[in-house]
DNA sequence: ATTTATACCTAATTTGCTTATACATAAGAA
DNA sequence: TTCTTATGTATAAGCAAATTAGGTATAAAT
């Protein structure tokens, strides 16, 4: 698993990418997912998850329903209008940032033939 | 320039890195270097960059020494051998990390041709 | 009967950064 | 010659996103 710094920022991105995908999920979904999809390097502890989630719905990203299951209850998010633009955006941002870092990381030599 | 939330996390690896490419080098030039290969995208400011770099000394990852250019005094920041560790295993992780983060924001198709 | 998985939530704390400030020299522009 | 910008290092107050650690409850598995 990787260190938390390095999570620590890009867990909201993930989440708007992952309603994105489908066209509803509850949060014990979302953390089974990322768990999955990583092989538990990133892991979506429900202490970041519900906050983000709550957060989400305060600023319009997404909208809740609430499904049952037996006896238990599912709340469900899906993205809004307002969320499928910020997923995109937030999308685009976190890809263009991993190249920036890979340039940093990894300098390409000015000039692979100079003659 | 991206959000903070993002660049938070590392900074750390960043530097290190940076001082692994070269025997030694000051404050202000990493700030500069970052600067400059990020095209402004990635910036360290001072109230990041000194702390960590003392940080790194106080951890034993770099040894610094003084020197004196005109009236003004540098001091400059080269990796000690665990330093040099701790930027190939810190390299190693970012690395990895952007790629987890592809396969989390892109997934392949599970198969692309399946009759 | 006990543990594990499912399913939600929150409060206290940590931490890595931003923002702001401070000090000082050197160079360049007005 | 004064003002601004660049060079150079440093720290303190504050913020926000996470961790850690707790709580509640049902369902399934051992």
């Amino acid at each position: 698993m990787y260190s938390n710094e390095l999570v620590r920022g890009t867990l909201k991105t993930i989440i708007l990418q992952l309603l994105g995908e489908q066209s509803q999920m509850y949060g014990y979904e979302l953390s089974k997912l990322v768990k999955e999809r990583t092989k538990e390097k990133i892991v979506l502890t429900e202490g970041a998850l519900y906050p983000i989630l709550h957060k989400l719905e305060k600023d319009n990203m997404v909208v809740t329903n609430l499904e049952k299951v037996g006896n238990r209850t599912r709340k469900y998010y899906a993205l809004t209008s307002n969320g499928k633009t910020s997923a995109k955006e937030k999308k685009n941002e976190l890809l263009e940032f991993v190249e920036t870092l890979k340039i940093l990381m990894e300098p390409k030599p000015i000039a692979l033939c100079n003659y």
